[in-house]
DNA sequence: TATTGTTATACTCTATAACTATA
DNA sequence: TATAGTTATAGAGTATAACAATA
């Protein structure tokens, strides 16, 4: 376990004295930017302690929907939707087949690159893992309603897609 | 090397090429999770790259927020306020310090500790650096109108306080 | 003995360059 | 020569433990 989280450059929740946080950052109280990264830490780190019950990561998850979705992709275009480097994904592969969730096929054609695929418990395990994600979702904006969800979840996807 | 062999199904061709994160990730859509850390990351960047002209970091920047409001902070407070550990803020202050943007500022009743002041300089590139941030959260949320603007900001608020 | 700031250290994440094996 | 995957490596960012000076 690893306590992180950043408002300063990088991640997790902070759970402090009330003194902190909540009052010393008025000046950055008007920015879009600054109040993403709470939230998203926020969820960020309420996800990475759900996962670590199944010692998965959210790139692991999110690699094993990406697969799931796209079933014999290649590594290179799994690199992209992950917005990683293609050595990144090499561990990230080699912990899934480790453990049996995914599988590297070579392709017939082209001998140089592999598909992937998830294995009969990869599939079922990203079913859990969905529920789980849908449940930390819910439990990180347990201060929302179900229509401000909603709307946030519109505005999010609007300021990204592009 | 792992390579392990579950799947004999047929290697298929690639996916796609021109066909990256805009498609692949569909079972990621519907989680607020997932379109909050894209969106953040895209916020991040423009701040990263738009800071970078100063050769400062956005924990930089929250610092000399932070301190402008607060002037005469302790070291730990400071720590508290960006969310990091204690020994985080000593290279952090370090450069902020060479930079003759803060100053640390023995106290008289504890000689353990610090208090913590902005500069003229600093006070000044603060400003201008507020304005950076206003602009980068614009430009960011461009597919955004200003009312789209105002209610992401205050559900972002919503989820993280409290 | 407890606390403030610091040093030392390690683990993760990320990015780049170079290597292999195919093409 | 170009490409897919891999290896090696380096740089951030973040965490903990232990130390010095002070309380």
């Amino acid at each position: 376990m690893a306590k992180s989280s950043t408002i300063a450059a990088a991640p997790e929740a902070p759970a402090d004295s009330a003194e902190t946080q909540a009052s010393l950052d008025s000046a950055l109280d008007d920015l879009i930017g600054y109040a993403m990264r709470r939230a998203q830490l926020k969820l960020f780190q309420n996800l990475i302690g759900r996962l670590s019950a199944h010692d998965l990561r959210p790139a692991q998850f999110s690699a094993l929907a990406i697969i799931d979705q796209n079933p014999g992709l290649m590594q290179a275009d799994l690199a992209k939707a992950l917005a990683i480097e293609p050595p990144q994904v090499v561990p990230l592969l080699n912990k899934l087949e480790s453990r049996a969730l995914a599988v590297r096929v070579r392709c017939k054609p082209d001998k140089r690159s592999y598909g992937i695929f998830l294995s009969k418990t990869g599939e079922a395990l990203l079913k859990e893992l969905k529920l789980i994600a849908a449940e930390s979702d819910m439990d990180a904006t347990s201060n929302l309603d179900s229509q401000e969800r909603e709307e946030l979840l519109r505005l999010l996807k609007k300021v990204y897609q592009a």
